[in-house]
DNA sequence: AGCACGCCGACT
DNA sequence: GTCGGCGTGCTC
């Protein structure tokens, strides 16, 4: 080979492609010398692909140098015109892909917003620009007709370049001169992505900023403590555990302040549902400029926002789980407000929980991560070395008095058919005499919750999921609430044909029903995802709770969460073992938070509150801890448990799901799954497969196997391991969830 | 994940 | 003889 040869290949670019499909594989391609210069990790590129070079859109996620042997293909194009992801947020997803055992590919997928990546909002248009002056075009210019000489000055004249309808209409000329000048080859065209909807310098009035609160003592001494890493700039998380109602959104804004003031950003994630104009509100009046991410947003909105908090506008950004991924440029803070939340983990592809993605994603800045909650999630209880108390509510408020209601002694006594039992009425009446406001928590949606023949035993259950149908009154339905099929409300037994079948259990539908019959006077509101249809309906709901409109407000566990109402005097748990009875091993703790979570709706005023738990398992550890607002209690009680079962916080869990329609042929790939791991040593438990508690969902049968390991790196190297080799049989799937926190 | 290649049944 | 069934294996 002439050296010149090996001269030219030496200079040559190789760059590293990963596919937003295609099984985990990093492809090698070549880029052209034209392009060497623009291309940089983190765009996007089209590759030939296959046998027939398809050409196909994918991730550059490195560029090398080349073996000097290797036939590549050369890349055709770059997409991108600037870097979606910078150095961390490429060394962020890989570390994702690794740890929840998913194609690289799948997370770039799932960091770039749909809206981004089809660059929504804008469309290729071509616009028309002036030739740079040379001689030649001195020359061409003496022939031009008077016409064409205006149309041309006005092209120059455009600090922008034009699209032809646009000269045109600034012209006052028709196509013709355009075309002559173009011929001309003083007027040249170029191909632009361009806003395909004018958003006419959308610049919002500055927002009237408030004042920042006064901090009680405990916020003070916490807002310090991170200030003074915010300074030191490094790592650290802390976990902010203060009592329901102990001012901790303050300190959050606080902090940001002093991120701000150091001209650097802040995150901030919260679950979707507490992404109400309240809670946006408070950041929104405290900072010049916050974006927010929310579901609702349409693609093209989703992409402008994007744009700006990559360009560096956006001092912070309010959002929910996926905001993690929000491309500030100068990151210094992100905070998880409600971090025990299940919803900060993702239930699909790739499965990652927003709150451990936060902590590496801080870790690669050298930033501090606050985790907040009334209600750490002992993960975070065990694993976090900074913890910062407040255990005052703020204007040195209560907290409720809580009674428990022996749900076995009132009904050995019958002192009443329905939901409500004698304590929790007489509060209701008590409080609304007051002019209190009542919240009520039935964790159940639908009318009656199962309906069984009393004659033959059947019970109604959905066919293609195995598990009972709710009786919807409103429509007369018997409903899945998996996967919606649905028949009219059966009169008759539909096996033995028996008249009188029953319908009994209690939902929302049939509590609203009872208060509206025993407490005819007082305005309901029924609050469960059968009523908050649509944009707005949750807010528009709050509002009328707020004004006052409603004394009553019952629903699911969405009530339970961060409301901030002064006039609540009651909340009432209708029945409290509703999650405690799952076949989950978080099923107490999860009852813990909500039953903690639901009583700190009350008592934030100074009329005070109280709280009424029914429950058939008055002495259970997680709603006797509840009652007397005792974490550490709850905690004490439950680590053990969790050690001597070898549960996390004090091992890594990964569960896998294999589902299939073919009930043995699913089972038998289960078994041969779960013996792949039984020659693996160490501390590495086996449970299953078993039957997934609910052995059947939309007509796939389910089985999942658990494995648990105290050496997490080892499980996960395990499971890749045994994963690459296997071969799965048609029409079986299987789903690997690493750090579960949904058994069902 | 797609998409090609490949090797065996029912059709013009 | 061909169209097409979906099993298996590759994609720089």
């Amino acid at each position: 080979m002439p050296p010149w040869e090996i001269d030219d290949l030496k200079n040559r670019k190789v760059a590293k492609i990963v596919f937003p499909t295609l099984y985990g594989a990093v492809l090698d391609y070549l880029v052209p010398p034209q392009m060497v210069q623009k291309l940089e990790p983190g765009m996007r590129v089209m590759v030939p692909l296959g046998k027939g070079n398809k050409p196909t859109a994918a991730y550059c996620v490195d560029i090398k140098s080349p073996p000097l042997t290797v036939q590549l293909k050369p890349l055709l194009s770059i997409i991108d015109d600037r870097r979606l992801l910078d150095d961390k947020m490429l060394e962020l997803t890989r570390w994702i892909a690794d740890y929840y055992l998913c194609p690289f590919g799948q997370v770039l997928e799932a960091v770039l917003p749909a809206g981004v990546r089809s660059q929504a909002g804008t469309r290729l248009t071509t616009v028309l620009y002036p030739a740079p002056l040379t001689p030649q075009s001195a020359d061409a210019k003496t022939i031009l007709t008077k016409k064409q000489f205006h149309v041309l000055d006005v092209l120059r004249q455009s600090p922008e370049p034009l699209t032809s309808g646009e000269l045109q209409h600034a012209a006052k000329c028709s196509p013709a001169p355009i075309d002559g000048l173009k011929r001309l080859k003083l007027v040249l065209v170029k191909t632009v992505r361009r806003n395909s909807v004018s958003t006419g310098e959308l610049v919002p009035p500055p927002p009237q900023l408030v004042a920042p609160l006064t901090l009680n003592a405990d916020q003070k001494r916490v807002l310090t403590e991170i200030v003074s890493t915010v300074q030191d700039r490094k790592h650290e998380t802390f976990l902010l555990h203060g009592i329901t109602g102990s001012g901790k959104t303050e300190v959050y804004i606080q902090a940001i302040q002093e991120v701000v003031r150091r001209r650097k950003q802040a995150i901030v994630l919260v679950p979707e549902i507490s992404l109400t104009p309240q809670t946006v509100g408070r950041f929104k009046s405290r900072f010049d400029n916050v974006a927010v991410l929310h579901s609702h947003l349409t693609d093209a909105e989703r992409h402008r926002q994007w744009m700006s908090i990559i360009s560096g506008e956006v001092q912070v950004v309010v959002g929910a789980r996926s905001a993690v991924f929000a491309p500030l440029p100068k990151l210094g803070l992100i905070v998880i407000d409600e971090e025990h939340e299940h919803s900060f983990k993702q239930d699909t592809a790739p499965r990652y929980h927003a709150r451990d993605v936060a902590r590496k994603r801080a870790e690669l800045l050298s930033i501090p991560l606050i985790l907040g909650s009334a209600t750490p999630a002992l993960e975070t209880y065990q694993l976090t070395t900074r913890t910062l108390s407040m255990p005052q509510r703020v204007k040195n408020l209560r907290l409720p008095d809580v009674q428990i209601v022996d749900l076995r002694e009132e009904v050995r006594q019958r002192t009443t058919r329905g939901a409500i039992h004698r304590q929790l009425y007489r509060a209701v009446y008590e409080a609304l005499r007051n002019k209190g406001q009542v919240i009520l928590l039935l964790n159940r949606r639908g009318f009656s919750t199962h309906i069984q023949c009393p004659a033959c035993g059947e019970v109604v259950k959905c066919p293609n999921c195995d598990v009972t149908l709710i009786h919807h009154r409103s429509e007369e339905i018997a409903l899945c609430h998996y996967c919606d099929y649905q028949i009219p409300a059966p009169a008759r037994c539909p096996k033995c044909n028996f008249l009188g079948i029953n319908y009994s259990g209690f939902g929302t539908q049939k509590l609203e029903a009872e208060i509206k019959s025993r407490f005819p006077d007082a305005t309901v509101l029924r609050m469960d995802t059968d009523t908050m249809q649509g944009p707005g309906a949750h807010e528009r709901a709050l509002t009328r709770f707020r004004n006052g409109e409603v004394n009553i407000l019952l629903g699911t566990q969405m009530i339970a969460k961060g409301l901030d109402f002064p006039n609540v005097t009651l909340v009432g748990v209708i029945n409290a073992d509703t999650a405690l009875n799952l076949p989950d091993f978080r099923a107490a703790e999860k009852t813990f938070h909500l039953l903690t979570q639901v009583a700190g709706r009350t008592g934030r005023g100074d009329k005070g509150g109280r709280v009424i738990i029914q429950t058939f398992s008055p002495d259970h550890p997680a709603i006797t801890a509840a009652s007397k607002h005792d974490y550490e209690r709850f905690v004490k009680q439950e680590l053990p448990v969790r050690k001597s079962l070898g549960y996390p916080p004090f091992s890594s869990m990964i569960r896998i799901v294999v589902r299939g329609e073919d009930e043995r042929k699913t089972l038998e790939f289960a078994q041969t799954l779960a013996a792949e791991f039984v020659p693996q040593k160490k501390e590495l438990r086996i449970l299953g497969p078993a039957p997934a508690p609910f052995a059947k969902l939309r007509n796939f049968y389910r089985f999942h196997i658990h494995l648990h390991c105290p050496d997490g790196e080892y499980l996960r190297e395990t499971v890749r391991d045994v994963s690459k080799e296997l071969k799965v049989p048609n029409g079986v799937q299987y789903v690997i969830d690493v750090d579960p926190v949904d058994m069902l």
